[in-house]
DNA sequence: TTAAAAAAAGTGTTCGAGCACGCATTTGGA
DNA sequence: TCCAAATGCGTGCTCGAACACTTTTTTTAA
């Protein structure tokens, strides 16, 4: 009935030495007889011996700086959320010691980021969590912190071939796929169906590019290739002016346009435009859960936000880096987040989740 | 830069008194000065003093013997969840001290409850986790632990008036809100809805009950009273059979019946039925993970589920027991889990949480 | 054969909080 | 005035693991 903790001492007891041999054993620091070193990792195993980690870190006391190389919330509000989680994680692994120091650049400036990285190599953090939005300037850091040891954690934009400890975001196919099983679910006569990348430099951003196959096949796979037509435009404009003169271009070009979807946090701006022509018509679908989203959903204007979950993914960053850090624990070379499905009447449980 | 961790010391050498007197105004065990008091009470304030989890559980290192009043997984798949849930936070918290005793009863036996719970009140727990399901036979228990000073977890089943230290569970209105929204969405030319209460008997279910006004509010909400008509049936039948014989005479009387909202997670039973006689028209939202509503999610003929997320009920119950046990935090006395949306895009991710 | 070196194993202190214990001072009642 | 009780508050041990340090044992070389 009653579940007994193994300590080291019980170990020790049990192989007839002490726990100094013991805990050589358990951490490989040599100096053990072989026969000892073999008797002890057969007790350890017999009776499923686990490390008490609280007592561990009580002990460790060191201190885990990790840095975090982020864009600027200022200037898009999209990145509060990261912000925020990394924040979280960081107040409950205080106690074992991590600190996180913020480098923070501007997001249309890729000098900022080079700068930002440059700085972050002097500090010769423990452990590194980064969103690399500036592929190709990145590239040259991956490899100058492996030299250097320093772990690192991605998120937000998944890059082949830099091999980071772990990923952490969503797996953008299937995020595609998901966007347009739910707008196929709200259409019924023949229509075209728009993929709008907007305010994005597209040449950066390969997660748009894949997101947008795994739209264009859930479509294909369905076989109704014949009653949905699916195209898909850079919609680009300055922040003041509004999308409004290239969906009106797009709408003489497709009269039966049906559906939007909106590969970024940027659905408001085609909202606003919809709600202005009062096209109640036409489904929307995008992504986060920022401000003028989130009203534009209460309206009913957008249909449904799929949850990066932002927060989660600075949340689990920096966990991912403690768990190999300090809890020595295996990490997943990627971590999907879940794609939330979010639309007016579940809002609420994403917002400030747990 | 360097974050500083405020101890118990420090605070003691600051207030020039030692870190016994300290331990006493923290934990209010008296014998001390006012003024001494005052001091001490104004420099943790200041300080912004947090107790190190870590040394405090590693110093208690008392059991804390929690109890689970669910019902057998083996007689209804969907109890397995909450049964992986609060293994899962055992594990988490074995660390603490803490071990759960599971009694498990029959969901289709008062009596094997009854006798059930009185087992518990025997066993004297520290807490206690229960999925409530008989209501009436579960409400003089309540006041008997309560007598005994047994804080109570519920979950899946809100029960008011019995003041449980904490509910788990879903805003079953919303809830149904949600169903409506999704099938709402779906839908276009005027039809039937049909809610369906499958199995299950509705006057010991008021959740179920709750959950129909939230779909029927919905449909109210948005003054489509007459494209839309929605009906609501109970469907008992045996096992063996099938709810093919209801469903046949429905749809006699309802020719239009355009989509069908099981209200609970036996959702494959009607899609068992749509698939036999083709009905690919008809929209079918339901609940649950459990492995036959997965096979038709896959297929299609589920369109979506709505995950109750009963394994992080059992997680989350234990969890929130042990918060106030061991941690002394403040339980807030409702914890809504969010209502996930699930299709067959983003399935893999609900499957085995985090 | 023995001394020195190397290897193996044991000992003791540390981390922060909890709490039992007990000393010192104050208070109260007769 | 004197003793006992009550109050105020400091000391020191505890938890389990880590690691430096010490002691013991074994090996090697002279």
């Amino acid at each position: 009935m009653k579940k007994k903790i193994v300590r080291i001492k019980d170990i020790a007891e049990k192989a007839q030495t002490s726990k100094g041999t013991v805990d050589r054993v358990l951490h490989n620091r040599g100096r053990v007889a072989d026969d000892v070193r073999e008797r002890i990792l057969a007790i350890i195993k017999e009776l499923n011996y686990e490390p008490n980690l609280i007592a561990q870190s009580l002990k460790s006391q060191r201190a885990f700086n990790l840095a975090a190389l982020i864009p600027d919330p200022n200037l898009d509000s999209y990145w509060e959320a990261p912000h925020n989680g990394l924040e979280k994680a960081e107040k409950e692994l205080r106690q074992y010691g991590v600190h996180i120091t913020k480098f923070i650049f501007n997001s249309h400036s890729d000098t900022s980021f080079i700068a930002k990285a440059k700085e972050v190599g002097r500090e010769h953090p423990d452990g590194l969590l980064i969103a690399p939005i500036f592929y190709k300037e990145a590239l040259p850091f991956f490899k100058e912190w492996a030299d250097m040891g320093i772990p690192y954690v991605l998120f937000n934009t998944q890059i082949e071939h830099v091999h980071p400890l772990c990923y952490i975001g969503q797996d953008s196919y299937r995020s595609g796929s998901l966007a347009a099983k739910i707008l196929r679910f709200g259409l019924h006569s023949p229509a075209t169906v728009l993929v709008a990348h907007v305010n994005e430099d597209i040449s950066n951003s390969a997660h748009l590019i894949t997101k947008e196959e795994g739209f264009r096949d859930y479509f294909k796979g369905e076989k109704l290739d014949g009653t949905f037509k699916v195209i898909s435009k850079e919609i680009n404009f300055p922040e003041e002016e509004g999308p409004d003169k290239q969906l009106d271009e797009i709408r003489k070009q497709y009269p039966d346009l049906g559906a939007v979807y909106v590969t970024n946090s940027k659905a408001f701006e085609v909202a606003a435009y919809l709600e202005k022509n009062a096209l109640n018509d036409i489904k929307l679908v995008g992504y986060d859960l920022i401000g003028p989203n989130q009203q534009y959903l209460n309206k009913g204007i957008i249909d449904f936000l799929i949850n990066q979950n932002p927060l989660g993914q600075g949340y689990w960053g920096i966990h991912q880096l403690a768990n190999y850090l300090i809890f020595k624990k295996e990490i997943p070379a990627i971590k999907f987040l879940p794609l939330d499905i979010i639309t007016r009447e579940n809002l609420d449980y994403y917002l400030d989740p747990q």
